[in-house]
DNA sequence: CTTCTTGTTACTGA
DNA sequence: ATCAGTAACAAGAA
């Protein structure tokens, strides 16, 4: 699932994709997907060139000059952003084209944008749980404010971290995952943040001593800079724009990894269910 | 057939 | 007002 670390992938890619391009046809194949009216949609992205590619949780905003609007992105579950680029440019560069598992577009493809320079970007999404939509300053502002503080970034301290912990009661895992709280974690780097913290995901928040709540901190910061790295986890659907996986599944320590032994201590992980995720953790080393 | 998968939101109850 | 827990959403895999 795209977590901050995938679509920090994806966006860095497609910032070198289609910045500065303009956008020349728009096929909104699902309505659903797209959440303005499609006229709107359409009559406000059109012919517009792309002037930056922003992220804030897993959100992805593009901005385009000459007007105020701002598209955001956001993949859920199995969205996915796929950059068919010109089919000369990869044919000259000895790559195969189209570069992708299946032509595209597919059955999940419900929005095309087609560029001045002949790349075409794709929006994927077999759950259509996803969606674009373009908002105004305003809406934007409204929707930013719920998010939290980007871990990733010099606003991410210890100091911030524990002023949000508070007086909160409930477990370690429901912490990670409330985005308008730390944004970008999802179930996977939630639960790899806990076992490299040592940590049980359903410990109560309020009887973290002080080197656990470092440690938490810290486990936050080192894992999601680590996926970045690696360009993201593919543990099922997530691929890159250029649809290809991340190289981070090899080095997860819990997910996905139930019955198997505890790359630290040799125990063997288990899978419970916690604020209605699957979640996965090491009963003998996490305390 | 049932159960499981997850990001986000709406809703409920404390 | 704030927080925590749960259902719901969708569609495919097992």
């Amino acid at each position: 699932m795209p977590e901050l670390p995938e679509v920090e992938t994806i966006r860095r890619d497609l910032q070198e994709d289609i910045i500065g391009q303009r956008v020349t046809k728009i096929d909104v194949r699902l309505a659903k997907s797209v959440r303005n009216p499609e006229d709107l949609f359409v009559r406000t992205l059109l012919n517009r060139t792309v002037k930056a590619i922003d992220r804030r949780g897993k959100l992805l905003m593009v901005e385009f000059d000459g007007t105020d609007w701002t598209l955001l992105i956001h993949l859920r579950m199995t969205g996915q952003l796929l950059f068919q680029r010109p089919k000369q440019e990869l044919v000259a560069g000895g790559h195969p084209w189209p570069p992708f598992d299946t032509p595209l577009p597919n059955k999940y493809t419900h929005v095309i944008l087609e560029f001045s320079k002949g790349g075409i970007l794709f929006f994927n999404d077999l759950r259509q749980f996803g969606y674009m939509k373009l908002v105004d300053p305003a809406e934007r502002a409204a929707v930013l404010k719920q998010y939290g503080v980007e871990p990733i970034t010099d606003d991410f301290t210890l100091d911030a971290f524990t002023d949000l912990l508070g007086k909160r009661k409930g477990p370690v895992k429901g912490f990670l995952l409330n985005q308008t709280l730390v944004s970008g974690l999802g179930n996977i780097y939630a639960d790899e943040a806990c076992w490299h913290a040592q940590i049980r995901p359903d410990r109560k928040i309020n009887s973290l001593s002080r080197a656990e709540v470092r440690a938490l901190f810290q486990a936050c910061r080192d894992v999601l800079t680590e996926a970045i790295e690696h360009r993201g986890t593919s543990f099922r659907d997530y691929r890159d724009s250029q649809g290809r996986q991340g190289g981070y599944a090899k080095l997860l320590k819990v997910y996905g990894r139930a019955g198997e032994a505890c790359p630290r201590c040799g125990g063997t992980i288990i899978k419970t269910r916690l604020v209605g995720r699957g979640t996965h953790s090491c009963p003998a080393c996490q305390r």
